[in-house]
DNA sequence: TCTGTCTATGTCTATATTTACATATATGGC
DNA sequence: GCCATATATGTAAATATAGACATAGACAGA
C-alpha cells in the first residue's frame, strides 16, 4: 500500500471510476501512467479494498467500473489519520532559472518564463471553470462552501490550485519585467 | 543525461561542491538521495562533464570537490535553450484533503492543515533570511536585483519559494477558518 | 483514404528513486 | 557511557515511475 494506492481509494470515496478515468482524474494530485494504475487496481481488488463491475460496450471497448469496499474504506480511514508526508516537486525550470547568467541568448531565457506563464494562465482558466461548475452543482452562493458536502475536498483543492498558479503567474511576470526585452 | 544530471551541472556553474554538499543543496530544486548523486557524479566525471579534486581532511572524512568542465558547460548550454518540461508535484495532503468528508474526527482533519501551515511558516522564515543574505552579499538595495550577477538565478528562485509558500500558508489558514474548531 | 486521437485494458522493459547496508571519526546531549 | 547527528563516500537491493509494445473499433479532419 503505497501513496498512489491510497490515492486511488481516496478518489473512489466520491464516485466509481474505470481505470482509464482514474488515470485521467488522478493527474492533478499525483502524476501516474495507466501502466501503474491498472496493476495497482488489480492488486487492490485482490486485497479486497476495491471491487469492479464489468460494463460491456459496443461502440467502445468494454470497461471495468471500480468501487471502494468496506475494507477499503477502513484501510483508507487508518491512513487519513496519519500525518501527511512532505510534498515533492520536481521542476526543470528551477535549474534553468538558476542558470540565467549562462544564457547566451536573452530571448531564450524570456521564452522559458513566457511558456510557463502561458501554462499557468491555462490552468487558472481551467480551475476557474471547474470552481464555477462545482459551486453551481452544489448550489453554493459566493465563496461559502459547506463542509458536509462530499465535494468540499475537491473544492478546496481547486482553490489551492488557483492560489498556486496565480502565484506562479505573478512570479513569471515579475521575472520577465526584470529581464531585458531584446 | 537525465534532468538530475543537468541539475548537478546547473549548481556547479556558480561554485564547486562535494557530492555531500550537492545532495544537500539540490533538495529544494529536485529531491534526491546521496545514493543517486554519487553514481551520477562518477558517470559525469567519466563523460568529462565534471572534474574533481581530492581534499584530504583529518578531523573529517576526505572529500572530492567537483567542478564543471568546458565540455560540461557546453552540454548544459545546449539543454538550457530547450523548453522546460512540465513540473511534477506529488503531495499526500491533496489526497487527504480530498477525503475531508471521510474524517470521523474533525481534530485529525485540522491537524493536517495546521502541520502544513507550520511547515510553510518555517520555509518562509528560512527563505526570508536567505533573501536578506543574498541581498547583503550582492549589495542589492531593496527589491532590485541585477541580472548580471551569477546569483540572480538563485535570487529569483528564493522569491518564487516565498510566493508559493505564502500562497500555501494562506490556503491552509483559509481551510482552517472553514473547518469546525472542535 | 490516411492519419491521428479517443476509448479501454493490459504487459514488459527500462529508468529513476528510495531504503538499507557498509565504514570511520568527531561532537553534543542525556 | 550511550545514542543521535554531522561529516563523507560509496554499493546493493527494492520499489516506483516512465516508455514502449499490443490490440481494436469509432470518429474527425486533411
Amino acid at each position: 500500500m503505497n501513496t498512489l494506492a491510497y490515492g486511488i481509494l481516496s478518489l473512489l470515496t466520491n464516485k466509481t471510476y474505470s481505470g482509464y478515468e482514474l488515470t485521467q482524474h488522478i493527474q492533478p494530485f499525483w502524476p501516474a501512467k495507466h501502466s501503474q494504475i491498472y496493476p495497482l487496481l488489480a492488486s487492490l481488488e485482490q486485497s479486497g479494498y476495491v471491487s469492479f463491475e464489468l460494463v460491456v460496450q459496443h461502440d467502445k471497448p468494454d470497461k471495468k467500473i471500480y468501487a471502494i469496499t468496506e475494507n477499503g474504506s477502513a484501510k483508507l480511514a487508518e491512513w487519513l489519520a496519519l500525518p501527511a508526508g512532505d510534498p515533492a516537486t520536481r521542476d526543470e525550470l528551477a535549474f534553468k532559472a538558476y542558470c540565467l547568467h549562462k544564457f547566451a541568448n536573452s530571448a531564450d531565457a524570456r521564452k522559458l518564463f513566457e511558456q510557463r506563464a502561458a501554462v499557468s494562465r491555462n490552468k487558472l482558466e481551467f480551475l476557474k471553470a471547474k470552481k464555477a461548475e462545482v459551486r453551481a452543482r452544489e448550489g453554493w452562493p459566493s465563496d461559502r462552501p459547506t463542509i458536509d458536502s462530499p465535494h468540499f475536498g475537491a473544492y478546496i483543492l481547486i482553490d489551492k490550485g488557483q492560489r498556486m498558479f496565480e502565484a506562479e503567474l505573478e512570479w513569471c511576470e515579475w521575472v520577465l519585467s526584470q529581464l531585458p526585452e531584446a
